[in-house]
DNA sequence: GATAGACTGACGACTGTTCGTCAGTCTTTT
DNA sequence: AAAAGACTGACGAACAGTCGTCAGTCTATC
């Protein structure tokens, strides 16, 4: 199928040059055949984007809600931790995560408005299956803070850093700032209860 | 000076739209020109561009350093979180902050390198002013922990953070999540002598 | 104080290129 | 024979950039 190529081809494009910056000519050129060819799959280059962007959305929340899935009975930290470092490996190994880093950071004008609201979803959505997770420490006392959804937006917060580290290029920064900032943010979570916590 | 309204034109419409969305001719007819006078005061769209990634590193680390120096005498919490208030509200009332972040970002592919190196340069300047300022603060035990390093690094994750929000465009979630965020920082950056450090 | 010459900023008209898009045709597979 | 997919050729629009020109303005000379 080359319909599968060509988004192949496209996601990779859009994630290193953003959409203003690919041309169709460009996509066709990447995998062998004439940009022309290219309207045989898709209505235009925003239908091709907008799939994309759909598509990698869900395919993202797919994969947070296994990962919540598989790692729900480990201990908070762990399951933070695991998050955390898979999101670091995943920007070298996916394109998605990188596709839709940069092109919802800046999206092409016209777009703005279908790139936002769908990201904005997907946010939401995502920050209801973390918050579940936190609500669950708050009450089983795996942390001293009390209030969820604080101590979710500041592990948001710590996912943007490393995205902003990794987008600007620098993988040996990105690690160094995600571990200074865990133990930190941990540190803060688990404060005043700090005796019991850090021996884990 | 009409070299100064090209610029400032400029530095708008590269901040909302990027590089590649941005053409001479939109620039020159914000301003009340033909995009051919934009060439008696630029060699070409990418000296426009790159005269105003110089200017606004410049401009900014200026300010960083006036900023610092203000500061000096203030505890290190003030400190910080004036630095947090400052960079939320400049977002709003300066297209500056908002240019450089969205083209650092997603930058023209044929200048990554030299917008590259001129963001690192960047971040390299700023982060030995603020290194300082941690250093003082832990060999007068403002703070519990003793590796100014990773305060400092931690701190930038913040800073991180809430520009992600505000180029995604929720000035409140950008709020809240600074404060979230700003909160579980400093208690981890106090957490062993927290005793002390509360009252403040 | 009038005038000549150099400088300035903006212009219309134009180049070459690239863009996304479409209609029609050939080729391969089933 | 039908259908799908890739092809060729061509399209208007928009792009960055260049040319020669011209109306002002500043400056220096007489």
């Amino acid at each position: 199928m080359s319909a599968n190529k060509i988004k192949v081809a496209a996601l990779s494009l859009f994630a290193e040059r953003g959409y203003d910056g690919t041309s169709l000519a460009l996509i066709a050129e990447q995998i062998g055949i004439k940009k022309q060819s290219i309207y045989a799959h898709f209505k235009g280059k925003e239908d091709l984007f907008l799939s994309l962007l759909t598509e990698t959305f869900t395919i993202e929340l797919e994969r947070e809600e296994q990962f919540l899935e598989q790692y729900y009975t480990s201990a908070l930290d762990t399951f933070l931790k695991a998050s955390l470092a898979s999101f670091l490996s995943r920007y070298n190994h996916d394109n998605r995560l990188k596709f839709w880093l940069k092109n919802t950071f800046l999206p092409p004008i016209h777009l703005y408005d279908k790139v936002n609201r769908q990201l904005n979803r997907y946010i939401h959505d995502v920050e209801s299956l973390y918050i579940k997770r936190f609500e669950t420490a708050v009450s089983k006392q795996e942390i001293s803070m009390t209030n969820p959804q604080q101590a979710n937006l500041a592990f948001s917060a710590l996912i943007d850093s490393v995205a902003v580290e990794l987008i600007y290029g620098d993988q040996q920064r990105a690690t160094a700032k995600m571990e200074a900032s865990w133990e930190i943010y941990w540190k803060g979570l688990t404060a005043t209860n700090r005796d019991f916590e850090r021996g884990r």
